[in-house]
DNA sequence: CGCCTTTATATGAACGCTCAACTATAATTG
DNA sequence: CAATTATAGTTGAGCGTTCATATAAAGGCG
């Protein structure tokens, strides 16, 4: 409920998907605002089949550039131009805002601390259990 | 990740998005095994729309019968046949052994009762700022 | 070096979701 | 009671994801 939520609330405040949202996060802290499109599809947990499709349509908007590896011929690099450092920055404040009220700004100090293993725990489950798409 | 991964995980394991066994699923714990389209939307925390073609597919696939309802006229009610009870007893086991491992048996009792508060805390917040879809 | 396997990415069809109409029935109100 | 408004549900187009497949370049290895 609480992903579909915030998928909505996003689409609805700043037309954006919240996995496009992602993408344009990843490569905003990522050193050059720049990833290849294998390690950007780790960051952002997606297949490299939906990421390619992703920075198609990112590049559509205008929002990511692609560029050539240099080292690797087969290999592309993405990267966030300013207008998609901008439509980020642009939709960043509303979101963590939301996930901020609905999850949490109502929890207690010992909740929160337990909210932060519990979800080191299930990171490190994933991690390990995990066929990453 | 979670979410995403329990997805995959359904689809892989029980060839069915977890958006339909979600469907099955509240079916099968509503009385006579039947909801009403809307009822059943929001069980599902799902848009009309969305239900709509969910039960179109999972009718056809024959896991679900509509019925009209007998006291109005405009109304639909989803009825979840046997082949989709049996759908949804076949898919679950793997499905909450897949919940449990990852998120619930990692888990110290303290940690647990912290997660129910958590998560009463998030859906209280959700039933409050929330435009259901 | 030529062959084989692996890695990096792209492509297109099929499927699920959303959004904006649209239809039909029920409820309300002047 | 007609006229309006609200409710229940469907429909179709467009978008995003998946899955299977394709292409091309790297990396072994005999």
């Amino acid at each position: 409920m609480l992903t579909e939520h915030l998928d909505r609330e996003l689409r609805r405040d700043a037309e954006i998907p919240h996995t496009y949202y992602q993408v344009l996060a990843m490569l905003s802290e990522a050193p050059g605002r720049s990833l290849r499109m294998t390690e950007l599809a780790a960051a952002a947990w997606a297949s490299t089949s939906r990421m390619s499709h992703a920075v198609d349509r990112l590049a559509e908007a205008g929002w990511v550039e692609r560029q050539p590896a240099p080292d690797d011929k087969r290999g592309q690099i993405a990267v966030l131009t300013d207008a998609g450092y901008q439509k980020l920055t642009k939709a960043a404040p509303g979101h963590s805002a939301a996930v901020r009220a609905i999850l949490f700004d109502p929890l207690s100090p010992q909740l929160l601390a337990a909210f932060g293993e519990i979800c080191s725990s299930a990171l490190g489950q994933l991690g390990a259990n995990c066929d990453q798409p």
